[in-house]
DNA sequence: TGTACATCAGTGAACGCGCGTTCACTGATGTAC
DNA sequence: TGTACATCAGTGAACGCGCGTTCACTGATGTAC
């Protein structure tokens, strides 16, 4: 049963390859493996938690040896890396989309927020990957740039915002942080269950708290040292 | 050398109650051990965190058998829940030393975020104990309880403040989950380190937020529904 | 005061478990001739 | 077209490990007589 899977496995990458017109690779499984493994090892993280999650377990649900995920990562941590950075991509693109019906600056900034709840509320697990699990000074270097990217959406917003007004002109950093702060904050109290809401309110009283947000960096006073 | 440390435990237990006038338990250790588990552990996970964090090496480092804490809890899990409890009792606790400087209301309620945010920069390991370990179904009583105790605080602020005129009166509950919002996310994006502070520019960007948190919920508009 | 007994917080041996990782291997594929 | 060979993503056995938890016990203490 194995060697079917894996001989399927053979077959849709080369059909993958074909339709992108992309040379297949020189050798059978190859990149296939490795995202299939890092699209079971989201759904175990998802389902229970990063504590119980196990190589092994992850080489099981993919159907293939426990052996097999270390020609793809160098170790557990490597693949927890991966799955960090996979996390803030889709973490982006869900901010995007929802950006994306915003009828100006300042609604989009309240969408970014909404979206980044809803990833938040969807994927509380995954969201601990990326947020708790790694010492800030090991933070893999792909999971450092996708989270730039993440807060780059985010400052994009305050920047357009700030182009039409609706914020005042001093470093975008500044408000960008201050609004993670408060939307992050929101949704991990949330998903702790430590809030009196279910899934629902929290996405109404999110938008209490964009209001102060924009109502509280439009009088900020100035502060201390500016941002390095 | 393990009896010695039992020996000396039951002398200090017995001079503990002594001193404080209490009748010595009727057994020679109770209650003492349990503190004295409780804290080994709150020192343990703050050094190795809680996935590292095992009851074994708790009773290792306590000097006593890897099977005597279950005399005092009853599981693992147990454990860790009343490590929960005694974070919010800590973080209660500092809350109201940092604002016993404060001058008025609302230099109250700043200082009770500094407290807010100088406990988990202190301790980040036990706020992940308290926050994020625990799916909301299975908080503990006591753990749910010292949490409220510890909203309460921030909670109290919010109502001295509304009563000086420095926030608007309505549901002081809506303005709590606000600004805790604000902290507890500034609090954890600092300890992810994914933020550009040390510790002490940490301290002085909240007092930024801490303004802008002022001035959002001052201008508030009417919000969704009211809370439960 | 002395003795027998009950209590129960401790002990240490043992169990079963599944983990991460290493190792030598194998066998499907692509390529050179 | 056929054959020999290199490559390398897979395999399965094995290792060492320490965990949480259970079990039957023991021995210090308090108490009843």
């Amino acid at each position: 049963m194995n060697s079917m899977t894996l001989r399927s496995n053979v077959v849709s990458v080369n059909i993958l390859c074909y339709k992108r017109g992309v040379q297949p690779k020189s050798s059978y499984h190859h990149e296939h493996l490795k995202q299939d493994l890092l699209k079971t090892a989201v759904r175990l993280i998802a389902e229970v938690g990063p504590e119980a999650f196990t190589l092994r377990e992850v080489a099981r649900r993919t159907g293939v040896s426990h052996n097999a995920p270390y020609r793809h990562f160098q170790d557990k941590s490597d693949l927890l890396s991966a799955i960090a950075a996979q996390g803030f991509e889709r973490l982006t693109a869900l901010m995007h989309r929802a950006m994306s019906d915003g009828r100006n600056a300042e609604d989009r900034l309240r969408l970014c927020g909404r979206g980044y709840v809803e990833f938040s509320l969807r994927w509380p697990q995954h969201l601990r990957v990326m947020f708790d699990l790694t010492e800030p000074e090991k933070i893999s270097p792909e999971s450092k740039r996708a989270g730039d990217r993440a807060f780059q959406t985010l400052l994009d917003c305050i920047i357009a915002m700030q182009a039409e007004g609706g914020l005042p002109p001093r470093d975008p950093r500044t408000f960008a942080i201050i609004a993670w702060s408060s939307v992050h904050g929101f949704a991990k109290l949330a998903i702790a269950g430590r809030l009196p809401f279910d899934r629902s309110q929290a996405l109404d009283f999110l938008n209490l708290i964009t209001a102060a947000l924009k109502e509280g960096m439009r009088h900020l006073p100035d502060g201390p040292a500016p941002l390095r």
